[in-house]
DNA sequence: AAAAGGATCAACCGCCACTAC
DNA sequence: AGTAGTGGCGGTTGATCCTTT
């Protein structure tokens, strides 16, 4: 036999909460806390069932959430997490914990990936310019992102940082991918302890990589997300580039070949894409973007082969002797030892051992 | 001023892993 | 060992607010 059920269905409230039912849900949580969810809407009387109580404390009433507008810094982090972690909001909000994940989710859907997208179709401009539709979708488009980022359009350091930000991630691999450094970032969100986890990721090689096979039954284990998947696709893209030392310096050049997006280009391509003049949307500047968009944008599901191939095509290796001699880490494992210094996210062995990580590399 | 369309976000739904029985 | 409830998650919906025309 199971639990007995958790609450009557018949009679269950639905919709919006009233501020009556918000007063008597918070008393009783700080009374009692909040844990034994399926006593809550029997202690309270309230009409409710225990997975909406739980739901209205955790994404609305606890008094630790901040509410509001997102700053710049939670943005960046969000996207950089994004890059890493998928959309497992849960474990973003980890790292925001003032913040729900179901507001982290909100604001990716209806802000970020806008801003990608636009981000996107600036930078990536259709073929099929001339027609009317696509000039007035890429004037929506151009309009939108000037709207929205009008300060960085007049400042090219803030746009480069910006630009950097939310195209660099996906291609710098070698660090956020090392097995360890995936643990540690899935620490504290994780139920698994970094021992098991340790286990799992030897098993999860043994498993995976003879036979070059990425599907990781997840339901072998007890890790209650797809954390099994994601650490499959790093450990594997990282013994990819343990096994090709070529491969880390074209990984190496999709990161300093990033540095061509300079406020020059931008402006040109927009100017281009305004313009609607297919013959200059085809020349230099926009075909270095294109080339440098199909590096920057491939997200960790494509295979480093075709990113780096992209590369070897476009002939731009030459950029890869970038004397801005760029560290080989994106801005999310930058933030992280930032973060680490200070003792906000992680202890301080965590950032000694990431830091005798670099030396190695 | 009003209608239409878009944006926002709280809340719900369905699924899954865990666990009490 | 098997069953079924619980807690937690990501995806989606729909009511409301805001902006544009």
């Amino acid at each position: 036999m199971g639990r007995p059920p958790c609450c009557d269905i018949v009679g269950i409230k639905k919709g919006p909460w009233t501020h009556e039912e918000d007063l008597i849900l918070t008393s009783y949580i700080k009374q009692h806390g909040s844990g034994n969810w399926r006593s809550v809407p029997t202690y309270t009387g309230l009409l409710r069932c225990s997975k909406s109580c739980r739901l209205r404390w955790t994404n609305y009433l606890r008094p630790e959430i901040k509410r509001g507008k997102f700053t710049e810094a939670e943005e960046k982090m969000i996207i950089s997490l994004q890059s890493v972690l998928g959309n497992k909001w849960a474990a973003i909000a980890s790292y925001l914990p003032q913040r729900t994940d179901n507001d982290i989710k909100n604001y990716w859907n209806t802000h970020l990936k806008k801003k990608l997208d636009m981000f996107h179709s600036v930078l990536h401009p259709p073929h099929h310019l001339g027609s009317s539709s696509s000039s007035s979708d890429s004037s929506t488009s151009f309009q939108f992102f000037k709207r929205e980022h009008n300060h960085l359009i007049h400042d090219s350091s803030t746009l480069n940082k910006f630009i950097s930000t939310v195209t660099s991630t996906p291609s710098s691999t070698t660090y956020a991918f090392s097995t360890e450094n995936v643990s540690r970032l899935l620490k504290g969100w994780m139920k698994t302890s970094p021992d098991t986890l340790k286990l799992k990721t030897t098993q999860t090689k043994e498993k995976l990589l003879p036979d070059g096979n990425d599907n990781y039954n997840n339901n072998s284990g007890n890790n209650k997300l797809d954390d099994g998947k994601i650490l499959a696709k790093k450990i594997k893209i990282e013994e990819i580039c343990k096994g090709d030392d070529d491969r880390i310096s074209k990984e190496a050049a999709a990161y300093n070949f990033e540095s061509i997006l300079t406020f020059e280009n931008i402006s040109s391509c927009w100017e281009k894409n305004s313009s609607l003049d297919s013959t200059t949307v085809h020349g230099s500047t926009s075909a270095t973007l294109e080339e440098s968009q199909t590096t920057t944008t491939t997200t960790t599901t494509t295979p480093i082969n075709d990113k780096v191939d992209s590369i070897s095509e476009s002939g731009h290796q030459g950029l890869v002797e970038d004397d801005q001699n760029q560290p080989l880490f994106c801005l999310l494992e930058k933030w992280l030892l930032d973060h680490e210094a200070t003792g906000q996210v992680l202890e301080e062995d965590h950032r000694q051992k990431s830091l005798q990580y670099f030396d190695q590399i």
